[in-house]
DNA sequence: TACATAAGAATAG
DNA sequence: CTATTCTTATGTA
């Protein structure tokens, strides 16, 4: 598993995949964070290697996307390394809002089972790949920001940078 | 409209 | 089993 850490304008992702895909895209506040990550795969008896290499495509794709530009990250191949079946059906209909669109936790729930709207939440808050999988994008049902557990003012931030995006 | 409370699905400990 | 979660629906004033 390889891993680097990228700057963005709120502070810093890690990021972190293996030969088949990404398989992390946490933002990180502080030192502490990225030592929850890093034990994270220790706990998991994975080896950790940095290796900015590896990650051309993905700071490409970061940059463009942080600049403003449109990028859905749709061509990135992921490996999940954590989450249930049901979360990754979550994550995969998240993954489905297109640019600058937002949705409920209400109509995800309508899909996958019929009034977990909490589950869906919960599956969100257990995203692991930051922006790849746009959790940003779903909002309360009547359109408030909801919560976030990586802090409300970056989804502030992801939306602000999507709406402007449709105005341009 | 605003606020408290219940309901409901899935997960972690 | 209990607590927790990036929710929603309902009741009451």
């Amino acid at each position: 598993m390889f891993y680097t850490i990228l700057d963005f304008p709120l502070g810093q992702i890690f990021l972190a995949k293996s030969n088949k895909g990404l398989s992390v895209a946490s933002f990180i506040k502080n030192k502490r964070q990225i030592k929850e990550i890093t034990d994270f795969f220790k706990n998991k008896d994975i080896p950790l290697e940095p290796n900015l290499k590896k990650f051309q495509e993905e700071t490409k794709l970061f940059a463009r996307y942080f600049s403003g530009k449109k990028e859905d990250f749709t061509s990135l191949h992921l490996d999940f390394i954590s989450g249930t079946p049901f979360q990754r059906r979550v994550w995969l209909e998240t993954r489905k809002i297109p640019y600058g669109k937002t949705s409920s936790y209400k109509s995800l729930a309508r899909k996958l089972k019929n009034r977990g709207y909490r589950s869906i939440g919960q599956a969100l808050s257990r995203n692991p790949l930051l922006i790849v999988i746009p959790c940003h994008r779903v909002l309360s049902s009547d359109g408030s920001l909801g919560g976030f557990s990586a802090g409300l003012k970056l989804k502030e931030f992801l939306l602000r940078l999507e709406k402007n995006q449709l105005q341009a």
